[in-house]
DNA sequence: CTGAAAGCGCTAACAA
DNA sequence: TTGTTAGCGCTTTCAG
C-alpha cells in the first residue's frame, strides 16, 4: 500500500504539499501540483479515506436511509443521489430499514453515529425529533426527500397540487363521475401522502362544482394488485359506474387498467385512468400520469447537501423546496363516451 | 463527541481495556466487561469507525457494485446483502455503474481502492482480470453474484438447468410447440445468461425428442414491453401458433401474457406461459415460473464474505456455489387445448 | 487479565 | 508557496 510519503519523496516535496496538491485545499504552485499528481499517478497512490477522515473530520461519505429499496421510487431516488455523489467524490452508504423496528433503532444508534457519514439523506421517512436532533447535534446535516420534516431541509412534491392536476385533467375532458383509488391509512403515517392526494382530488371536484360521492373512493396499498382489487369494486358497480378513475400511484393505476380489461371495459373508451409517478411501466400501459422525477430528486438532495458541506457561497436555500411535476398525457384518458 | 478515554475514566480502566471489552478482541474479565459496557452506554459512546479502521486496518464496510439499481433483481440482492451485513455490524457502500463506462473506471480506480471497504460484492458484473487482480492484490476478497468470475468466489444459478426445468414443465404438460423469448445478444456480455437459458430450453426439447424450430425463437430485452413485442410476433403467426411460451425472465413472461390477451388468446387455455425469477409481479399475473431467490443470494454472498473476513473456522468453500431454484406452478400453464 | 505506549496515514496550524 | 510537526481516536504489541 503506497502512502503519501512515498509520493512526497518521488515528487521531492513534503507530505503536506502532497496533501494540499491532491486535495485542492491550500495553495500550491502549478508546477508542484503537476509534479505531485504525476508522482501519485506513477505510484498508483490513492488516499486512505480513513486516515484522511480522521485527520480532517470529513468522511466524504453520506448515509442514505430508505424504508424499502425494492420499489421503483426509492431505488430511483437512490440512483440519482448516488450518481450525483460520485461526481462530487463522495460515497453513498445505504441503510435500508425494511427489516423492521429493531433495525431502525440499530441504524440510528450505532451506524449513523459511528462518524462514518458527513450527512444523511432520509427518503420518505418521518424521522423522530430525537433522531433529528441527535444527528444535528453531531453536526450532520440532513436532507429529507418525500415529505416535510421539522427542522430539516426537505424536498417534496406538492401532493395536493399534483392530485388536483390529475383530477382537473379528467374534469377538463368532461368527466364528472370520477372515482379515486387512494392509500390505506397505514400509508399515511409518513407524510400523509394518501390524505394529501385525496384532498387534491376533492378540491378539484369541489372547484368544478362536482359533488363528492363517498362510494367513488376506494383505498388500496399502492401495488398493482391492490389497485386491481379496488378498481374492480369501483367498476363493478351495477349503476353509475365511474367514467374515470384517478389512482394515487401509477402502480395502482396499472392495476386499474388491468381490472377494467378483465371486466370487459375498454380504456379509455369506457373508463379513463390517470395515475401519479410516471413509473417505468407507465409508458408501456399508455398511462396518463403526473410525473414526478425521483432520480432528479436524489440529485437535488445531493446538491442541497453539498451547499451545506462545501459552503463556497452561502446559499440560503428555503427550508422546504417544492419539486417539479408534470402532466404526461398518454392513451389512457379521453373524453367520456357520450352514450354512457 | 465522547471518546474512548472518557469511557475508560468512567469505568476506571485503561483505554486498551475498553477497546478489548467493546470489540471482543482479547480477554477481559466478565466484571470489567460489564463495567465498561455500562460506562459506554451511560455516555452514549460509539466508536469512531475511522479511527478504528485506521488503527486496525479493518473498515467493517463492504462495497457492493451493481450495473443497475433500478431493477427488481439487483435491488433485491442488495436488500438481502444489506440486511445480512447489518447483522454482522457491517455497512454497505453502494456503487452503481448505470451511468456509463467512465463511471466504472472511476469507481474502480478511486473509490474501491480508497481503503474504505474490506471486501467487494459484484452483482451480475463481469469484472476484468485487471479489476479482479487489483482488488485481490489489496487483500480485498471479492464475491460475485450472478455469474462465474475467474479467480473469484461466485454464486450462480445454473441457468441451463433452470431453463431446462421450465421447459420440461411445459413438455410434461404435453406441449410440443414451445416457443422461447430469449435475450438479445447485448445481454449476453455478462455471463451469457440468455445463451445458457436458450441452451437449457434446447436441451429439454431435444431430450424429449422434439425438433428445434428456429421460428419459435424471439429475442427481447428483458422488459415487459420487449416481451410483449416478441410474444406478438410469436403468437401472431397465422399457422402453427405455439401452444406454450417459455420466457427467459418473468418480466418478459408478463409481457407475453399481456400480448396474448391483446390478441384475444386466453392464458393458459390457448397458450401456456412460464418465466424465470419469481418476480414480485409474478403472483399477481398468476405466472408459473422458476424462482430464484435474490435476497437469499445477497445474504449468501455476505456469509461467504464473512467466512473469509472472520475466519474463525476455516471453511474451504467451493469456488462456485450453485444456488437453489424452484418451479412455482401458478395458473399460466396447463395442458394444451386438445382442439388446437 | 490489564496497562503503557507506539503507531495507523493523513491534515492543518504554524513557521519559514 | 512550502516544510515541520502535532495530533485525529483508536488498536495492538509488549510488559507486567
Amino acid at each position: 500500500m503506497v502512502g503519501i510519503d512515498e509520493v512526497a519523496r518521488l515528487a521531492g516535496v513534503s507530505t503536506a504539499t502532497v496533501s494540499r496538491a491532491l486535495s485542492g485545499n491550500g495553495h500550491v504552485s502549478p508546477g508542484t501540483r503537476l509534479k505531485v499528481s504525476q508522482a501519485a499517478l506513477d505510484l498508483g497512490y490513492v488516499v486512505s479515506s480513513n486516515a484522511s477522515s480522521l485527520a480532517s473530520g470529513r468522511t466524504k461519505n453520506v448515509g442514505a436511509v430508505v424504508p424499502y429499496l425494492n420499489r421503483w421510487f426509492f431505488s430511483s431516488v437512490i440512483e440519482g443521489a448516488e450518481r450525483a455523489l460520485l461526481r462530487h467524490g463522495y460515497d453513498l452508504t445505504l441503510y435500508n430499514l425494511s427489516g423492521g423496528g429493531d433495525e431502525r433503532r440499530s441504524v440510528f444508534e450505532h451506524f449513523l453515529l459511528r462518524k462514518r457519514v458527513d450527512a444523511v439523506i432520509a427518503i420518505s421517512l418521518e424521522l423522530t425529533e430525537d433522531e433529528v436532533s441527535r444527528l444535528l447535534a453531531l453536526g450532520k446535516p440532513i436532507v429529507g426527500v418525500g415529505g416535510p420534516l421539522a427542522g430539516v431541509r426537505t424536498l417534496t412534491i406538492d401532493d395536493v397540487a399534483v392530485a388536483r392536476l390529475a383530477t382537473e385533467h379528467l374534469l377538463a375532458l368532461g368527466h364528472t363521475r370520477i372515482a379515486h383509488v387512494g392509500g390505506h391509512k397505514e400509508f399515511d403515517l409518513d407524510f400523509h401522502i394518501p390524505t394529501n392526494r385525496r384532498i387534491g382530488y376533492e378540491q378539484a371536484l369541489t372547484g368544478a362544482g362536482v359533488p363528492l360521492r363517498p362510494e367513488l373512493y376506494q383505498p388500496a396499498d399502492f401495488t398493482i394488485g391492490g389497485g386491481y382489487q379496488a378498481a374492480k369494486q369501483l367498476l363493478g358497480a351495477p349503476r353509475d359506474r365511474p367514467t374515470a378513475i384517478f389512482a394515487a400511484s401509477d402502480e395502482m393505476a396499472i392495476g386499474t387498467i388491468l381490472a377494467a380489461r378483465d371486466l370487459g371495459l375498454s380504456v379509455p373508451h369506457d373508463v379513463s385512468v390517470v395515475g401519479i409517478d410516471d413509473h417505468e411501466l407507465a409508458e408501456f400501459f399508455g398511462l396518463t400520469t403526473v410525473a414526478q422525477f425521483p432520480t432528479g430528486q436524489g440529485e437535488k438532495a445531493v446538491e442541497l447537501l453539498m451547499g451545506v458541506l462545501q459552503p463556497e457561497e452561502a446559499q440560503p436555500e428555503p427550508v422546504n423546496t417544492a419539486l417539479p411535476f408534470e402532466l404526461v398525457v398518454r392513451s389512457s384518458t379521453s373524453r367520456p363516451d357520450p352514450s354512457s
